[in-house]
DNA sequence: GAATTTATATCGTACTACGATATAAATTCG
DNA sequence: CGAATTTATATCGTAGTACGATATAAATTC
């Protein structure tokens, strides 16, 4: 079977400059839109915002023996460091999170998880391994369609 | 050249349940998250919003010949409607789209970008197609990582 | 050991998405 | 047909959170 070009796949030429798959590219970004949607609704249901579900996973996934400290922590979630501290106070709070100072560094606090967390973090990341195979094979084909479209033709 | 395990994959066995690869769902969560924020900043480059710029893409994306209405809109970004109404708000008052009564449906209002929008986002989606090209190949690999760790073993 | 850098924290502000609500047009149905 | 209901958009006040500015304290530099 020869690969022929989607029909829906719709790239748009204009003003004579190279031609861009508008279509494709919005369907990447509801796609994107689509999971952490879900993912938000997944993490309210377990009583975490989006932010704390994903310090909760970034806590764990990077996975430092003795905790990951704030600034680590805003470099994963890409915010600024006094962002993370305030996001540790919120979790603090909740009771999920740990906040132990670094035996090496009197500056740095290190965040560890507790029981509570880990349990909710654990449920949740099943439910997003599922959701995540679900739309694995669609995101996978805009990819692939998207892919090489910028300098070709 | 047989494909073995990655030897930084590692499933965390808890509590007699099934692993979870948390390092590559933090991974995942992470590139996801440096798309987002380079996005943000070529918007912002371009005097734009993640959202007015998510929402010109959509207008341009769904490819309505007339426009698009704030309930499509809405939908697509996955907002409330009021949501969208009040983004609708700034981009017209940004001279990024023009409202336009639907003929056939009085209550509704259609949105068509204006040339000055066209141009900002035909530049945009170039250097994002650039973006999503030099990403894809690692955000399959942690796709194809995560595919069927949630029930097997 | 004083100056600088690094790490965390606090406070006030701004942005934006939301709930509640309003208005108007279209549709339903007695 | 015309009243009741539904649908589409809009407005207003509020809340959550990320940010800039700033502060404090520990570590490092020279």
């Amino acid at each position: 079977m020869i690969k022929n070009p989607k029909a829906d796949s719709r790239r748009v030429r204009s003003g004579g400059s190279q031609s861009v798959d508008y279509r494709s590219l919005a369907e990447f970004r509801y796609a994107i839109r689509r999971f952490l949607a879900f993912s938000e609704a997944a993490a309210g249901e377990a009583g975490l915002t989006a932010q704390q579900h994903q310090a909760l996973l970034t806590i764990k996934g990077v996975g430092e023996a003795d905790g990951l400290s704030i600034g680590e922590l805003a470099t994963r979630l890409l915010v600024r460091q006094h962002t993370a501290a305030e996001l540790a106070n919120r979790l603090e709070e909740a009771g999920l999170v740990r906040r132990l100072p670094d035996p090496n560094d009197g500056r740095r606090v290190l965040l560890t998880l507790t029981p509570e967390s880990e349990k909710r973090l654990q449920s949740l990341s099943g439910i997003h391994l599922d959701e995540i195979n679900s739309m694995a094979p669609q995101l996978v084909s805009i990819l692939t369609k998207l892919s090489g479209t910028r300098t070709e033709e």
